[in-house]
DNA sequence: GAAGATTTTAAGCAAATTTTAAGATTCCGT
DNA sequence: ACGGAATCTTAAAATTTGCTTAAAATCTTC
């Protein structure tokens, strides 16, 4: 799952990346509105996390002009403008929801969680066949047994099963999983499905996860 | 379906070819103005992807010319310059569609596919009789029972697909499934026509690829 | 800053796809 | 019905793609 952090000052900026990333979020920052508003209509992120005092254009801004070209989004403010006044006229705006600085990691989480749990209906946790994907808890279990993988294993575990059912190129996981935008010559894929299968395959079973010679891999229901 | 990359960043033009190939393109790339302009007026593209800023002639005069050509032929710019004007005055040059750098590969290939529709409207699934073809999930089914095929089998039987009701002579047909590295004078075609009435015929019936002799190949609604 | 874990790179091997090539078969005009 | 051209079929060579492993690089943690 990607994410946007519209953010000027470095120090939150990164402090949020990195919160984020150990919970196998793609985060990109944007350091103020203008290249904010771009980058957030020019890609298919899942979530945008907005700071209202920037360079360039306003949060609100950014926010209204977002909601102005239909993309649907989840939008959280963040930011220091905390009386009652300030929130209603965020939330009005178009924001999803409007947390206040400073903040506490574990709700920010917590709150981005709503958001992307409401937006396509789905609990926290995704399953395929015998396999289930603690997405709060960042567990994953076969047969309710547990399977200890580490942060890309289980984002590109994660990315696979939300698009079960369909092929996922290689192309398409570099960008979602590892957020490569241009070509590369490595083999990192291949390893990691690697990785999974001898993790998660049961033994004499085909693979569950299926080679798409030439085009990528899928995870099929039969 | 083939199409031509007009980029000079190697970087970008394979990390795009690739992606297009895994989606059974054939791609070609020039790397500068006067050899993307060349080549278009050349081959039979189904598509270009134009670069603004390029050595040579500018994305904007190939546009321009090309257009002056009378080609009728879709072409996306793809590049880094931003502004509402820039995104104007690409259009005005002729283009059909604009997308700026950077891009999701999703997004682009979903424009491509908008260019690339076919006149009676269907998008994302071609039909034939009983036979579906999924341009999205890459999937074909008879029946509803799914066949596996290569690249090249897909691509060439999406391009007679695409052309039903009309004979598709060699020569075309090797212009728009394979790429510019090929060498004419071969017999590849008959033996994926081979492959494809092997894989999809139903027993005892007609083929449904059916030969013109001296011509080239057909499939034809009865 | 050393030990351990994770991620990435690289290379050799295996397997599937793509292409070539050549003999067999069909088609069509005479 | 015959001969030549076009197409079909098959098998094997060439090429590409993916798998696997090990080691190098990077990041964590104590």
């Amino acid at each position: 799952m990607r994410i946007l952090v519209v953010e000027d000052e470095t120090g939150i900026a990164n402090f949020i990346k990195d919160g984020l990333e150990e919970e196998s979020f793609a985060v990109d920052i944007a350091g103020d509105g203008n290249s904010g508003l771009n980058l957030s209509l020019v890609n298919e992120y899942d979530l945008i996390l907005l700071d209202w005092m920037i360079p360039g254009i306003s949060g609100i801004e950014v926010c209204r002009q977002i909601r102005k070209s239909n993309k649907i989004i989840p939008i959280i403010f963040l930011t220091a403008k905390d009386t009652v006044q300030d929130t209603v006229f965020g939330l009005e705006a178009g924001a999803n929801d409007y947390i206040r600085k400073p903040f506490e990691f574990e709700e920010l989480l917590a709150r981005i969680r709503v958001q992307l749990r409401t937006k396509d209906g789905e609990q926290s946790v995704l399953t395929f066949d015998d396999i289930k994907l603690d997405l709060n808890t960042h567990q994953v279990f076969k047969d309710s047994k547990e399977i200890i993988l580490t942060q890309k294993e289980f984002a590109l575990l994660e990315f696979l099963i939300r698009n079960k059912n369909r092929v996922c190129t290689r192309t398409r996981i570099i960008e979602h999983v590892w957020d490569i935008h241009f070509d590369t010559d490595t083999s990192v894929i291949d390893v990691y499905i690697n990785f999974l299968r001898k993790k998660i395959n049961t033994e004499g079973k085909k693979s569950f996860i299926k080679t798409v010679r030439g085009a990528g891999y899928i995870i099929k229901e039969e």
